[in-house]
DNA sequence: ATGCTAGTTGATACTGTGTCTCATATGGAA
DNA sequence: TTCCATATGAGACACAGTATCAACTAGCAT
């Protein structure tokens, strides 16, 4: 289970977005170069503070924009943390869940196979035709479990 | 699947209150019959406009603090709503999911039994030490679906 | 290489949600 | 009835996200 390399990951974002007919604009390769660098999830904010902090500054509209259009391009995906809060993860295109850190906020895709048994029963028994579902794990990862408290 | 009258859920919302010591004020009340009375999930500012309309206005601040109250109580639940926004639901106390209706609102309380071994499964699989996880389904429920579009 | 144009950017203003503060009001025990 | 810990709510604040719009640019056509 080795992660792709940061630049990888950029090219894959650039290479995403081409095949999509996006334009490759300078901040949206900003963003996508932000985005592969970082481990784990974030906020729009941050990754404001990562492109000041880089010296190339973007406007919060466009990090808003981006992060939709990688959303939409499932290069990213917006989780709902458990205190409420928004923020994003990099993830595969695929539906999939994550298993999300509580503690260093890395996040692990996790397959939608296990849920849909289970799905189905709570369909027969609700009368529900379900459309669309959110399934997020929090937890501790191996590493932090491993390391120490909290 | 008869679903406990306006009143009744009421009283069983003051009585929590008061089991746990905390006061029963008018607010709170007025706060715990509006919520009692309305159908499927709704938001803080709904409950506010539901609070202007019977006549009996409640502070944006207390509104707030009373949800958290109820929500601690395990009387409400906080859900996120697949665009991203927040909203409440009436429920049992004990840890569960949510099946919500797209059109109508309504939510159904799902047992988390399901969910049980494939969580474990995960856990071995990852590595990972859950602590906690949200599971919410987005659909149709029965009559929505037997009754019209979308 | 150059021009063109649809799509993109970002400064700014705005909306909405949720929090904080603090002077005033009140539930409920004594 | 008195008293005080707790709750209230007006208003200010912090923050996320959206809307607007003039200026800019990617990338195609020439």
């Amino acid at each position: 289970m080795t992660a792709p390399s940061a630049d990888v990951r950029t090219d894959a974002f650039v290479a995403a977005l081409a095949r999509a007919g996006q334009r490759v604009t300078l901040p949206r390769q900003a963003a996508a170069r932000l985005v592969a660098a970082r481990i784990g999830h974030f906020t729009a904010a941050q990754l404001m503070e990562d492109a000041e902090a880089a010296g190339e500054p973007i406007g919060r509209a466009t990090v808003f924009r981006a992060l939709d259009l990688f959303a939409s391009l499932g290069l990213v995906e917006r989780v709902d943390l458990p205190d409420g809060n928004h923020a994003f993860v990099v993830c595969r295109a695929v539906h999939h869940h994550h298993a999300i850190c509580t503690r260093c906020g890395r996040s692990v895709d996790i397959s939608d196979a296990s849920l849909g048994e289970a799905l189905a029963a709570v369909e027969r028994q609700t009368g529900f035709r379900m459309t669309a579902h959110r399934l997020e794990l929090f937890g501790l990862c191996a590493e932090c479990a491993a390391s120490g408290v909290r």
